[in-house]
This record gives structure tokens, sequence and C-alpha cells, in this order.
RNA sequence: CGGAGUGUAGCGCAGCUGGUAGCGCGCUUCGUUUGGGACGAAGAGGUCCCCGGUCCGAAUCCGGGCACUCCGACCA
């Protein structure tokens, strides 16, 4: 698209003060959000693509799980979650009152609806196993939100759900969720350690956190550079930095700070008890299926990329999940800028086209902070040719239209 | 919620021993520029976070709120 049309069409040159972590500072000046109040946040064009385009990364592997997209409400009936104790006991619950007094709860998490809505299509093990996902947002009554997008008080998640006959079908499906998981943040560009955690509400039995390792996260972790052992050490406190690492014993545990980008849980039949959800097994008998859930922080994953690639410049987006695949500059002199924009869509090519009326200083400096992976600059000096240079690299060159293209699409 | 800090133009800031507000960037107009956030000239833009008090007079002093940031607690 062109940059006249963008919104907004300016950016920052300094960031509000307010803005204290990376994240928030790049992502306020180069004009991807704006913020509302503590922990909730406006996603402006640029930031929504960003956001889309991991939301869909995240879909694609979903689906290939074999999980079926729905949309659940943001608002809930108090009653699903008096069910299952939560309406008392989860501190972070947003509780709402209507004008006639009802009592309603804004979406924390959605096992509370997603469980009474698989009971209603599943009676019998014919029909299991089934996973349900969607991608919407939450709302957690923090004390503190921080950190820019890391951690809001509303924020995208995408949450999967699955059902299964018994332990051993679970365990075969929970194994393939984690291998999902770690495809998925590779393609967004990220190293996670499956990392062991407590249950914490949900269940008694050990969890598994994604954390990508950044010092603008909060959770504090000891992992093995050997081998792929880490461990929550906020939730479980057998080991110590320099433990010898327990699976593969070849190295010492190190130190590390983290942010936790998803998680998988076993939740047993703490849901499907709660709701009376009985189904009859092979044998004929009742039975209560085994559940569980799996998170991928949308919203937080996106704070964690800046918070990973930028440099005193701006943002260094991974191609996967850019605003657009390449940003082309248009300097004085330039001929040629609205063919190469036509002919770069024409080939699918997503292109913003810097088509405004600035000084180059101005147009390199805003193609930095919002870090888009190649940059095209045609200008009088480069004639026919266009000059690339990718956002990640000092180099650059001049190539033919046809040279240009053919780079790009590798 | 405990501790610390900050609220003055769109953004960053100065003014705070009381006398009705200023700088840089940005914005508008004109001209000159044009490969790393150009230059000159002329302009526009303000509930000084809110409420109350003291005073002839409050951005400034006093009291009470609110908001945001950071540390902590919290984060089923």
């Amino acid at each position: 698209m062109r940059q006249t049309d963008l919104f907004p069409k300016k950016t920052l040159r300094e960031a509000p003060k307010d803005a204290e972590t990376v994240n928030h500072q790049l992502l306020v000046r180069a004009g991807y959000v704006r913020q509302l109040m503590a922990g909730v946040y406006t996603y402006l064009p640029l930031g929504l693509k960003v956001l889309n385009k991991i939301s869909q990364i995240v879909r694609e592997e979903m689906d290939e799980l074999g999980g079926k997209e729905v949309l659940m409400p943001l608002m809930h009936p108090a009653l699903n979650w008096k069910q299952t104790g939560g309406w008392d006991h989860i501190d972070v619950l947003f509780k709402v009152k209507s004008r006639t007094k009802k009592d309603y709860a804004l979406a924390q998490s959605h096992e509370e609806v997603v469980t009474p809505l698989a009971k209603e299509f599943i009676h019998s093990y014919k029909d299991l196993p089934l996973s349900i996902y969607h991608i919407q947002w939450k709302f957690r009554d923090e004390l503190r939100s921080k950190s820019g997008i890391l951690r809001g008080r509303e924020f995208l998640m995408k949450d999967l759900y699955s059902w299964h006959i018994n332990q051993k079908d679970f365990d075969e499906f929970y194994g393939k969720a984690k291998l999902s998981y770690l495809k998925i943040f590779k393609r967004l560009g990220l190293t996670a350690k499956v990392t062991e955690a407590s249950g914490g509400g949900f269940s008694e039995k050990i969890s598994y956190e994604f954390e990508v390792l950044t010092d603008a996260g909060e959770a504090n972790i000891l992992f093995c550079d050997n081998c792929d052992f880490c461990v929550n050490t906020d939730d479980i406190d057998k080991y110590k930095a320099g433990d010898m690492c327990p699976r593969c014993k070849k190295d010492n545990l190190k130190p590390a700070k983290a942010s936790e980008v998803g998680n998988v849980f076993d939740l047993g039949e703490k849901y499907t008890r709660a709701f009376n959800f009985i189904i009859t097994n092979d044998k004929g008998a009742q039975v209560y299926p085994i559940m569980g859930c799996y998170g991928i922080g949308i919203s937080r994953t996106m704070g964690v990329i800046v918070e990973k690639f930028h440099d005193g410049r701006g943002i260094i987006w991974p191609k996967s999940v850019a605003p657009f695949d390449v940003h082309l500059l248009e300097l004085p002199g330039a001929k040629n800028a609205e063919s190469v924009y036509k002919n770069l869509k024409k080939l699918g090519i997503d292109v913003l086209w810097d088509d405004r009326d600035l000084s180059a200083g101005e147009k390199f400096a805003d193609s930095d902070l919002i870090g888009i992976p190649v940059r095209l600059v045609v200008s009088a000096k480069t004639g026919d040719e266009i000059e690339w240079k990718e956002r990640d690299s000092q180099k650059s060159e001049n190539l033919s239209f046809n040279e240009a293209i053919k780079k790009l699409q590798k």
C-alpha cells in the first residue's frame, strides 16, 4: 500500500515517557500500537497486520493438529464460573454486573465455556478425541500489568482444548501438541524452551511452559545448554543454578530470564467432572473424558519478538510476521517507483511504498524504525535499477527489477 | 495493595523562593533544499491531570482525589 494511505502516516521521533520497555517504545514510535490504559492497547493497522500474521501461523498449525476453529464469547454467565469454583477463587477474574443486577464474568480463559460446549456434542468414545480452539481476547485483573504488551489486562490468546477417552490417548496428543508448539515458535523466528512448571490452579500435575529467553520476561528459568532440559524456578524449587543437568548429566544448569509465550496443561477430569460431562466408553461404562488445554499468547509473542529483534534504530521483524514483505522507498528523482510498486503487487508481494513527500533521511529513519525485512530504494541515482538492502544487514546492492524479484522469491 | 517516581501544546521537556506560561521536535503557509530524521521567514496550537483551600493574585503553597511508569506482592 501507499504510505500516504497508511494510518498513521508519521512516526514519533521520541517515545512517550511512560513507555519504558523496548517493545512499548518501538511499537508506539513506529505506529503499531497506542496505549489506552495500563495493560490495554489499541492495535493500529501495522500492529493488527502483525497480530494477524502471528495468528495465521498459529491457526495453520492448530488446523494441522486437527483442531476445529470456533469463536467463543468474551462475556460469560456467572453460573459457569460458579460451577467450577472459579468465581470465588480466581482473583484475576473480572466480574461485571448488569443493570438488572445479574452477574457476568469477562473471559479469563475459556474452560468454563468450551467444556459445556463439548459436552453437548460428545456422548461416546466414538466422538473422541476432539480438539477445539479459538483466537480470542482474554481479560485478567492483574494487580499490576507492565512491560508494554508483554503483560496486559487484556490480551490476545490462542487457546485449544482437547478431550480424550483415556490417559494414553491424551498423552499421545499432548506430545503432538508440544511438537506443534515448537514448530509454531520456530516459524515465528523464536526459540522456545519447553519448561517444566507447576500446573497452577489448573492441575496437580506438572505443566509445560514455552519460554523464550529475554531479560524483558518475568519468568526465572534454569536451562541446560547440552540438552533441552529447562525448568521454571518460580514454580519448582528443587534445582539451583550450577546443578548438574538431571536429564543429560553433562552440563550445569544456567539461570536466565524468560517470557512465557505458550503453555500446555493436563487438566485430567477437573473440568469434565465440574460440568458432569460423562460419556460411554467401549465397554458400555460411564466415564469422564480426560481434558487438556494449550495456550499461546499472540499479543505477548508480538512483544517478545520486538524485544528479541531490534537495534538502536528500530524493529527488525522476522519475515514470517513482518507487516509487509518489502518497504519501497521513493527518493527524489526516481522514475520507476510506481511501476516497481505495481509490478511487485502483481506478483503477490505485499509492499509498503513510501510515496510521502519527505527527505531521504526521514524515509530511511522511518524504514529502519518500522522494520520491514527488505528495503528497496529507487532514486535519481538508481536509474532503472533498484537498491536492495535487508533490515538486518549493513550491505546494499543495486539490482535490476528481475534480479530483485528472483531474490525476493527465495 | 505496600514502596518510589511522574502528570505543563500532538511528543519530549523547562518554568515550581506566587504576578495569568516557554523551548526543541511535530503542525500550517511561503521560499530554498533533496541518499540518513534539511534551512530561512511568518503563523496556529494551552481546562498547566481533577476538586477544594490559602492569598489581592496559584502551573507554583496546602489538603483530598485520579492517572501512568518502575520495584515488590500478585499473575487459577
